[in-house]
DNA sequence: CTTGACCTGTGTGTAACTCACACCTTTATA
DNA sequence: TATAAAGGTGTGAGTTACACACAGGTCAAG
């Protein structure tokens, strides 16, 4: 009992079987197979991998910048300045991310707010939504565009 | 000059050529073609539902969204009751993404700053990378577990 | 031996584009 | 008028990190 079957790992570290079978179909996991049934068969070398794995992305680096560094550090090289340098770089994205996600975030409330005091409409041809078409941005105006019924 | 090329129409409204194509593709924009070269043609409907597509997409809504919005609208029927359903429920999925993101955000914060005061190491066949290794969390003890050299 | 539950590997799909690429058009030059 | 360079076009494929579908294999119970 010195090696685990996919579902065995993937239930051992709470993740799901598809999910290792990503990881080894993207070469981050590299297991033997059981010569009868052709089934991976991961010791303990692939939980630790797997560990590693789960700890990088819980700190933000993609599955590339992980095989990278794994990459690395197996030819002997210290992965630490790439690794340093790769967090920079996601820093910085997820700080643009969440920025433009929080700002659509406010546009989608104050476009849901605004929608409470709007009728439905009937398409026209002209119009397809008069809820989104009309929607101009934060202004706080109560008298807003002339919508269908008048 | 009554019809635009793709890229006379990306360059309108500022989004790339690929963008446009990529509507086209997923069958959001219809344009006829050119008879002779096959070139697609954009005319003014054309125009005003990719101002549509854009002004739903800046509110949040997927693609996907905009295609069932649209379709509604074109058979007669009022889209608003939808497009009302799905922004709550883009609007809870943002709000999720965004607390993810800002919970990984400050964790990555958090190991780069520490980071800082520990040394590059070689990798030993044991260990991958032990500034991901080490990282345990938000303890902000200053006592570190040792590293490689000691 | 068969039934059923469960597991396996592999192929494909997802969102919203972007890139690659061979080919076609248009413009400038010789 | 020939031609070459620049730039535009449609289509196919790649991107991220998995999730789903599915035909078939495995194993215990009966």
């Amino acid at each position: 009992m010195t090696s685990l079957t996919v579902s065995q790992l993937a239930k051992q570290l709470s993740i799901s079987a598809d999910t290792v079978r990503h990881y080894v179909r993207s070469g981050l996991l590299t297991p033997d197979r059981d010569p009868d049934n052709g089934y991976k068969r991961f010791q303990n070398k692939d939980i630790k991998r797997l560990q590693f794995i789960l700890q990088a992305k819980s700190l933000g680096f993609s599955l590339i910048d992980i095989q990278t560094i794994m990459d690395q550090s197996s030819h002997g090289e210290s992965p630490c300045p790439q690794v340093r340098i790769i967090m920079e770089t996601r820093l910085k994205e997820t700080a643009d991310k969440i920025t433009a996600m929080q700002s659509t975030y406010t546009k989608m409330q104050t476009a849901m707010q605004r929608w409470q005091t709007q009728p439905n409409c009937t398409p026209t041809g002209e119009h397809i939504c008069h809820l989104i078409e009309g929607f101009s941005g934060p202004i706080n105006d109560f008298k807003e565009q002339g919508c269908c019924h008048e």
